[in-house]
DNA sequence: TTCTAGATGATATACTATAACACCGCAAGC
DNA sequence: GCTTGCGGTGTTATAGTATATCATCTAGAA
């Protein structure tokens, strides 16, 4: 499984690649990029870990893109929405895509040490929750998959 | 799979079934099943519907059995922590567990439409999500699973 | 030009959760 | 019996998360 936030990686890459992907993506079906909505995908962008909508709230103030909670919630929604990043129900905050721009039902790594969340590849074969769940007749619209644990860093620290 | 909340069951027996299985726990493990504790997971077993803890709290002050948000959480902190209860990330809910005594990762399926969760039973052989984080050196030490949709029952009337 | 849809600005408020301290009762140990 | 300590409850205050609503603006369509 790719772990790439516990990695060291070429992060600038990380940031640039979301950017352009979600430029492209907007482009092609004539949705907005607005400077509030790149930004706050950027500030998302720049870290592999969730941030609350407040925390991305303060960045946007201090830049002078916006100062009340609905600034933030919009472009938050506008982000998730498209799949530019996504919500970690856990933690009651946002993290940016890490996989492109086709659909797919995310699961996230968090590790309750270093904050670092991780988007995992899942196998593209349904899980036999999932599977059993639709054949008993159940429309499945949105899953939630996320663990929550000590990340291979932090987990050779016994203290931690 | 077994998605008792969806069909027709004698619910009384889900909610003496529940108190039975939590008097007997406490009873063992000296853990204090107190009059307050008791009420709300009869609370949370009266439907096969999430809770929030202000909607618990509004049960408990017209019986006069506290008034104070603490009152609720506390409560429900201590059936969450004993297996009695699980707390729904989705939804900022909670739900009785129908699971018995026995430790478990639960599942749930949460109907958009009429509202109803119920707890899967979820095979004993890890997902592979959890599988390979394991095998990335990942330390899972709890994992959230919930899938939002329609049931089967709203599935069937196209207008919902 | 006018109209409209989508985006933003701003105010107010609703919903969810916890910190902190006082008090009470019960059971263990003297 | 006393007292001491712990777990539970009562209460106040506040922190943190999210949305409803209405006004305004702008760009592109008609």
């Amino acid at each position: 499984m790719q772990m790439k936030a516990f990695d060291a990686h070429d992060h600038d890459g990380c940031i640039s690649a979301g950017i352009l992907a979600a430029e492209r993506h907007c482009a092609e079906h004539a949705l907005q990029f607005t400077p509030v909505r790149r930004r706050v995908l950027e500030i998302l962008l720049s870290e592999h870990k969730a941030l609350g909508a407040y925390d991305i709230l303060e960045h946007l103030r201090s830049e002078g893109l916006g100062s009340q909670p609905p600034v933030a919630y919009r472009a938050l929604d506008f982000l998730v929405n498209h799949g530019f990043a996504h919500r970690i129900e856990r933690l009651n905050a946002f993290i940016a895509c890490s996989h492109g721009e086709d659909a797919h039902t995310p699961a996230f790594l968090i590790c309750r040490s270093c904050k670092r969340v991780t988007e995992a590849e899942t196998d593209p074969t349904m899980s036999e929750f999932e599977r059993a769940a639709r054949c008993a007749g159940f429309v499945i619209e949105r899953t939630v998959r996320e663990a929550e644990g000590l990340c291979p860093n932090c987990a050779e620290v016994p203290s931690v």
